[in-house]
DNA sequence: GTTATAATTGAAATTGAATTTCAATATCAA
DNA sequence: TTGATATTGAAATTCAATTTCAATTATAAC
């Protein structure tokens, strides 16, 4: 958490900007919850710290927390951008089930490898990947499809 | 494209919904294009061929053809939606340069069967899977950065 | 401290892609 | 032919994402 606090100044700094009260009551709120949240997600949390903040701040700090690489966006449902954590986070995939909307976290460092390898051979410089994989849940596809 | 169509109107068929000929223009200026379309630019090239047809229809359509496994939609830049071929075509991953926008377009048999066992792991019954990499192409990592 | 400069904020407005509504047509089955 | 249903295109709507703007606050220079 501390950590994260350190980082965030340090690239706040870095860019000529303040890490403010309003932004440092974002990010913990950010830190302390191991949800996917959306925007308004974390302004509703937020709000219980603080009255007084709005939307667009809480909008325009989560940019900040993606550009800083303590936050990743990530969209589940093709509707709403979800943020979730990335500082201290291995790179993972989500196994998402079109039926019922669970989803699965999951790291496979055979599959990191390749993917690194696949970019060399075309000279690219991976910075970060994303990686959907949809499909139907145990659960899901035990139960008969109507 | 003979095959795409009979695909397309047995999918049709099987909802009760008709292969009309607004559905069938679309559909083949779809197949007739290798590009990554919006359905703005699937508008525009549809519009050519017969005038009258609105964006509502070729969205709706689109739509139809993501069902049925014609094509399929993602998401390069965070924006807008894009269409592209699915039928006949291997699953492939985008290497997206985030500086240039170019991407690139890849296969690698050893990561599907990699996620296919990852799966499994979790009874996961994989349907599709969609993976951006993310990074710089070879141009843009050489020049040096600002 | 005072003043100039720049960053920050929250409310509200705006944007823009995605989606729906609706009335008019067209199509099919009996 | 007739009734039921699907289809269409224009326009309207939705809604998340983003920007605007005037007020406020922090920072730096003097």
């Amino acid at each position: 958490m501390a950590d994260a606090i350190s980082v965030f100044r340090a690239f706040l700094k870095k860019k000529g900007l303040k890490l403010t009260r309003q932004r440092e009551i974002i990010l913990k709120a950010f830190i302390g919850t191991e949800k996917h949240v959306t925007t308004d997600d974390l302004y509703e949390i937020v709000k219980k710290k603080k009255q007084s903040i709005g939307h667009a701040t809480v909008f325009r700090t989560l940019k900040l927390m993606c550009e800083s690489d303590l936050a990743t966006s990530l969209n589940l449902d093709g509707k709403v951008t979800r943020f979730e954590h990335k500082y201290g986070h291995e790179q993972h995939y989500h196994l998402v089930c079109t039926k019922c909307g669970k989803f699965i976290e999951a790291v496979d460092p055979e599959i990191e490898r390749l993917q690194q390898a696949l970019a060399k051979r075309f000279s690219f410089k991976v910075t970060s990947h994303k990686l959907r994989i949809l499909g139907l849940c145990k659960e899901c596809s035990r139960k008969k499809r109507r």
